[in-house]
DNA sequence: TCAAAGATAGTCATCAATTACTATCTTTGC
DNA sequence: GCAAAGATAGTAATTGATGACTATCTTTGA
């Protein structure tokens, strides 16, 4: 129980490691975190992160790990409250807001780790995240169609898209605020403009 | 003319090396981009480089007046000559669309920017160029409403961080598909989407 | 010919990773 | 029960690679 011992088991040691990262990620760009500012930020030096991490790259890994879980969770169990498709999807994007007001960084880890050249185990991760992520939405949205609820001409692909891109857009609005909390703040008036957009004429 | 010849005038070589930042950004995190890689891609060695630009940071800030002045531009012509506001506002988003098509590397680079801790000279160029951006678009909306083309009840705030958010919707779809075309494909469809949400009930 | 552009060969700082050592838990044999 | 032995976690110093930046020499073209 004592969180403030210096000394952790390896798996406790690994999971503060990953909230250090995602702690940093909020702060600043991800491509600064240093291993010796993780390590800092836990009160550990540089080379003990390397008794629990091959190289830099398995923390990555495992923080994306750390993120597919919590967030896929989180959506699930948002999701499974709703009765209607419509509710569903408003319920998705208010526990995905809620989810990147709590931990900021986390945006910007994926994208980063998106634009990556090459091949990287992390950024595989990221792309199969986001991808499950796009194929619940378009689900959702066929639901929605099929009973009605939503346009039935509507493109779920770019529907998709443009849910994703509500989320990206949030984030951007509170980079240049400089306010995380700009996002849940705005997150149901963005989503009320896109609500109009694929529901049906009613 | 000869643009073959090593030995360049400064403006000349000045303006190349914002064209081989942007080119190297479509293809690597812009964190990534080192010197020496700039210099590579102009057949140049690194030390050069120091010739033409105080410092990095100075090539950062070179690009993104390049990227505001062409963007802006654009934006401009291509709502200079749409006659309704709805029609300017589909226009800018195409062009737009267009435009990171050709330089995909672009977007990478103002996101990169943008989550960039501390107070830089480039970073606040990107921050003045998205607010003006944005002012742009609310403008745009606000005169759609004035003439019943728009939804009267619109959040016209909202409603510019989902059109700021579509485009990076995009951006992510190509990063995840590999295909940097796929945004301006995508556009139109993502579009017809958004304007649904914003235009009069009619 | 000479000033501007580029090449060459460095310096210095930073960062990921390693290593030899130390501190603290945990198990085992008596 | 409890000390010795081993396992595990952390420290501190170092290493090799890399990156921004600089000093000095060389080439070019007007």
């Amino acid at each position: 129980m004592s969180s403030t011992s210096k000394y952790l088991s390896a798996s406790e040691r690994r999971a503060v490691t990953v909230e250090a990262v995602i702690a940093l990620a909020a702060e600043q760009n991800p491509s600064q975190i240093t291993t010796a500012a993780i390590a800092e930020r836990m009160g550990l030096t540089q080379g003990a992160i390397f008794r629990h991490f091959p190289n830099k790259e398995a923390i990555l890994e495992a923080v994306m790990g750390w993120v597919s879980e919590r967030l896929i969770s989180r959506i699930e169990k948002a999701l499974a409250g709703e009765p209607s498709p419509l509710a569903a999807l408003q319920g998705m994007f208010m526990a995905h807001a809620g989810f990147i007001t709590e931990h900021p960084g986390i945006p910007h880890l994926l994208f980063e780790e998106l634009q990556r050249a090459g091949e990287t185990a992390p950024k595989r991760m990221v792309l199969t995240l986001v991808q499950r992520y796009e194929e619940r939405i378009k689900r959702l949205l066929e639901k929605g169609k099929a009973c009605g609820e939503l346009d039935p001409e509507l493109n779920s692909k770019a529907a998709a898209t443009l849910f994703l891109g509500m989320i990206q857009g949030l984030v951007m609005q509170s980079l240049i605020v400089g306010d995380v909390n700009h996002i849940r703040r705005n997150a149901s008036k963005v989503y009320a403009v896109y609500e109009r957009g694929i529901r049906s004429a009613s």
